[in-house]
DNA sequence: ACCTGAACACCGTTCAAGT
DNA sequence: ACCTGAACACCGTTCAAGT
């Protein structure tokens, strides 16, 4: 983790050493605990000397998310465009997995980096070859939004949210006051006969909405949708 | 802007009006420079006077989160469910638009605030009301995702990108690198005849995606979609 | 010419000293 | 008992002094 903290004799510092070790960090020590001081003393050297490498904090994060978003597999192909942005998407979401703290990070560039650049242009570029419209494709990229780059925010987790004042009885308070959210998390499933016990499976989910938005755009395709006269659906 | 600077006889100060003057400050001057010493500054008031009504700058973007999300009507009341979820989800977007900094500051919460949990108490309402079960509730409120509360996460602006250095040729690179983004930018409308001109309506892409997944939805229910047998969709 | 320690202008939060 | 200035342990980044 902490990489030769002797003196002396250390690999000469490069800017993809930097951002590694950045990426690193973030993903043993949380996003929230990357500081260009803390990253420095992780590398053995002194603050000043990752500023020859990067210019800035926030242009060490734009690095940073480009490295992780670069590792998703954008060798998926074949005639059907719905199976190649979907392997696509879910490796997207794998990656997005082992490094928790990208989705945050991806977000708050104010511009998308080149590797987001790449994955976008290969993302139309599969739409288009599927035979959609520049048109479809552009509304298409937007209602994916997110989860094109295999994230989509979680308004709530619904896994027990008891803290550390009482436990069943604010459970219950909770309920009382939001029936409809007890009434979910309580298990999803008492109105169907086998799927009790299977709480929220994230995966589940995104596949589940996923799939929702990939359905309707094929509909839209195969329909001949256009943005001009259909008005917005149905 | 700056409330009453004069020294002495300001109004006492309470929880309100420190979550009021956080909003207006992260609404004027970015939540980027919303810090307690700042925000103390705003009030006329030593940084410590703060932390009598705030335990600290973590539960004070908490309640600043809250206070926005209470603005959102949830007023809208009908038997056809998606019309009501429709309305209250564009009420969300009209609140958020007004406060940028908000969609933000609701990923980065920990846990719901009682505004959100009540917020999506309601839209759980909606949904069982209009006969869905418990369990393609579930999945209709994950499917829908930050796109509840009036957001979505974009990837990226379409407005030119066009940086200190250099535009034309700047841009002519970026084409050649990215054709497909490019092919988007370039007007989204070259294949269909009158829509030329509107580059991006944001408006127009929310409300896509929106009733894309409503759409969707509302086949599923109608088709007595369940999450055990069907697998994903179609 | 290169490198870097000290310094600057900030943070959020604690705490002891003052009233 | 209450309030608050100074202090603590940090930040990102600049800059001048040292080699």
């Amino acid at each position: 983790m902490a990489q030769q903290p002797e003196a002396g004799r250390r690999a000469p510092l490069n800017k993809e050493r930097v951002l590694r070790a950045g990426v690193a960090l973030a993903d043993d020590s949380g996003i929230e605990s990357l500081s260009m001081r803390r990253l420095a003393q992780e590398l053995g050297v002194v603050p000043m000397a990752l500023y020859k490498h990067v210019p800035n904090k926030e242009q060490l994060l734009d690095g940073m998310a480009d490295t992780v978003v670069a590792q998703i597999d954008l060798s998926a192909s074949g005639s059907d465009w719905k199976d190649v942005v979907r392997r696509r998407v879910l490796s997207a979401r794998r990656v997005l997995l082992r490094h928790r703290w990208a989705s945050q990070v991806i977000e708050s560039r104010t511009g998308p980096t080149p590797a987001v650049l790449e994955y976008l242009d290969s993302m139309i570029g599969t739409f288009r070859d599927g035979g959609f419209s520049v048109d479809l494709t552009h509304h298409a990229m937007h209602a994916m939004g997110s989860r094109l780059l295999g994230f989509s925010q979680e308004l709530f987790d619904d896994s027990g949210s008891a803290g550390p004042n009482g436990g069943a009885e604010a459970l219950a308070a909770m309920a009382a006051k939001y029936p409809r959210i007890a009434e979910l998390a309580a298990g999803a499933a008492h109105d169907t006969a086998s799927a009790v016990g299977r709480s929220c499976d994230d995966q589940f989910e995104f596949e589940f909405a996923l799939d929702l938005l990939l359905d309707g755009l094929e509909k839209l395709h195969q329909r001949g949708w256009t943005s001009t006269g259909s008005g917005s659906g149905a």
